[in-house]
RNA sequence: GGCUCGGUAGUUCAGUUGGUUAGAACGCUAGCCUGUCACGCUAGAGGUCGACGGUUCGAACCCGUUCCGAGUCGCCA
């Protein structure tokens, strides 16, 4: 496979002991200088894998140092057996070295150590990309990203989608995240913006009749990063149905990501069906609406037993419970641990009892309990000897969460999360409105252009925090994946919903005017979702920053440290573009 | 924007209650070494302790301000 050159007759990685006694010739960087004197060696890699030459002259080493690229010719050896290396695919043979040729020389003080760069301070790594890009772990993980890319492209078309671009260079959008902004050279005073998502544009396709439609598809949000979120730019993998429902979109991410993660990992994956669960169910069980079900542990309510107690930061607050079993026999020092974890996230403090052999609750939230609260929570959290229930206390909008947290810790510390399988889920019918806490008034709680669950019927006649949305993400591991939904393609529904949120008719059809006109020419229902590439890769590779799996990533600033990343431009530029800046 | 943690040699880090000349490992330079693959051994170079100000006889260490980084909350329909 290797184009024969001048440089090079094959790559390192491919020789083997059926290359033994050949005259062949490698390039590549110097990885590595062994000099015993008398005898040297050296790793060279490329692309493809590592080789080692051995030398017998230390003059053919003039000029050479690490990292610099040789073009190196000499006889394919079989290595005796005490001095094979298992640990590189070509480690049963070596290179008699003839010929080390210099191609590019390297300065002798590196940044840093390109074979242990991980480790070095990300500034570092994203200034000099390019080095930390040779280490063979970075360099895996895109080689990676360039193989599941091709095998989602692939999938997709083999299921029947179609592959459209769609425009980079777009309009601002009211709602969601902030835009990146383009101003305009020919329109004094305007802007393009980058897309947050190809949305309004995947809706517009299904209305002309493209079945269905996916993109490996560049967003743009101008927010602020996470160790998950990857600031200004992502991936999504990016498709709509038309004529579908729900059940069929879900069928649709359940082969692909099944496929994917049992494909590109040795981890158990979950099999479709994956298991749906509503948002409220969620938000109670797990504290959370992107659950991770490695973890065995289960959230349960008890506030109705906390209207009246003589504990006052429970008086009439939120109260969730974690049973961690046979937790009891832990020590003094795991449970300061968890009351540290607990203060950490702000939390006031962290009570518990455990359960004696007898049944007894031990622990200091016990003596507020009466013996009829004390029977109703060892019924509800199923209780036995040995287990540790936890109790967080908040206000309605805190405890879920809160509860959420410690119950990731607990288990994390007690190793509880199988760190060998991937388990995926849906988390559906979320609310489609949620009261906003500086305005009081409803809003969106997700994305404005969801069907409402009952349609127009439901919009005219429900309390709108009681309106279910066809709303839905894909969680992995805890970690969201995607979120989707069936789409509102009803005009007269659009305005109701909108209405609710406290947009006129004029201003949806100001804000959203080509969707709203389209659909007044004959829409389909449809659906659709957006799984993150990013996140997908994250997870496959196990790395815990998003910046792992992507070539030229931004610091947590969205600066790129290695071109410079918004910089200032010339006057002439901004005159043309008609902006001034402010001193 | 808030909170938490961090910034000491090229890199990763240690640095006692504030006390002599700020250390280690790796890397680099020089020398030795014929089978290593994290080679080994010897020697050497390499520091404005992020910056500024303060307290003090004396500050890497204490205080204040500020810059930078990471994580997190807000935010991300």
């Amino acid at each position: 496979m290797t184009h024969e050159n001048r440089y090079h007759t094959h790559t390192c990685g491919e020789l083997s002991e059926n290359n033994i006694g050949q005259n062949v010739r490698v390039a590549g960087w110097v990885e590595n200088i062994r000099d015993h004197g008398g005898i040297l060696f050296l790793d060279i890699r490329d692309h493809y894998g590592v080789v080692q030459i051995v030398i017998h002259d230390d003059r053919m080493l003039r000029d050479i140092t690490r990292q610099c690229t040789v073009t190196c010719a000499g006889t394919v050896e079989l290595r005796d057996e005490s001095t094979v290396n298992p640990k590189i695919s070509t480690g049963t043979v070596e290179i008699a070295a003839s010929e080390l040729t210099v191609l590019g020389k390297c300065k002798h003080n590196l940044p840093f150590d390109v074979t242990t760069s991980t480790e070095t301070k990300g500034e570092l790594r994203l200034m000099y990309r390019y080095l930390d890009l040779r280490n063979p772990k970075v360099h895996k993980n895109l080689v990676l990203r360039s193989q599941v890319i091709s095998f989602l492209r692939r999938k997709m078309e083999d299921m029947g989608f179609m592959e459209i671009q769609t425009p980079i260079l777009s309009v601002s959008s009211p709602e969601g995240a902030r835009d990146y902004l383009i101003p305009s050279r020919k329109h004094h005073g305007k802007f393009y913006a980058l897309p947050q998502a190809p949305q309004i544009f995947k809706q517009l396709l299904m209305t002309s009749g493209f079945d269905k439609y996916f993109q490996i598809a560049p967003c743009f949000r101008d927010e602020d990063a996470r160790a998950d979120r990857s600031p200004g730019e992502f991936y999504q993998l990016d498709f709509e149905m038309a004529f579908a429902t729900q059940e069929d979109v879900f069928a649709v991410a359940e082969e692909v990501l099944y496929e994917a993660f049992s494909k590109f990992t040795d981890k158990k994956v979950s099999k479709p069906p994956f298991v749906r669960i509503p948002y409220a169910e969620s938000m109670l069980k797990y504290g959370t609406d992107k659950p991770d079900l490695r973890n065995p542990l289960e959230i349960i309510d008890l506030s109705d037993l906390f209207v009246e107690t003589g504990f006052k930061p429970f008086l009439k607050k939120t109260v969730r419970a974690i049973n961690v079993p046979g937790m009891a026999s832990q020590s003094k020092g795991f449970f300061e641990k968890m009351f540290d974890y607990a203060i950490s996230i702000g939390m006031k403090g962290l009570g518990y009892v455990k359960v004696m052999d007898d049944m007894s609750l031990n622990g200091p939230i016990d003596k507020f309990l009466s013996d009829e609260q004390r029977a109703e929570i060892i019924r509800r959290a199923g209780l036995k000897p040995g287990d540790v229930l936890y109790f967080i206390g908040d206000d309605a909008k805190n405890a879920p969460r809160l509860a959420g947290q410690i119950r990731m810790e607990v288990a994390r510390r007690l190793g509880l999360i199988n760190e060998d399988e991937f388990k995926l889920c849906f988390v559906v019918d979320f609310p489609m409105y949620e009261i906003d806490e500086e305005t009081g008034a409803y809003a969106f709680t997700h994305n404005p252009f969801s069907m409402p669950q009952g349609g127009l019927e439901a919009l005219n006649t429900k309390n709108p925090d009681e309106i279910l949305a066809y709303q839905y993400d894909i969680v992995c591991n805890g970690v969201e994946l995607s979120s989707g939904a069936v789409r509102n393609h009803d005009t007269e529904t659009m305005i109701r919903a909108f209405e609710i949120a406290g947009y006129g008719e004029e201003e949806v059809k100001e804000k959203f005017g080509a969707l709203y006109s389209a659909f007044q020419y004959g829409a389909p229902p449809h659906a659709g979702m957006a799984p993150g590439v990013d996140r997908m890769l994250m997870l496959m590779t196990g790395e815990e920053n998003i910046r792992e799996v992507i070539a030229f990533p931004m610091n947590s600033s969205a600066q790129d440290l290695m071109l410079g990343s918004p910089a200032e431009v010339t006057e002439q530029q901004l005159r043309e573009v008609h902006i001034r800046i402010r001193k």
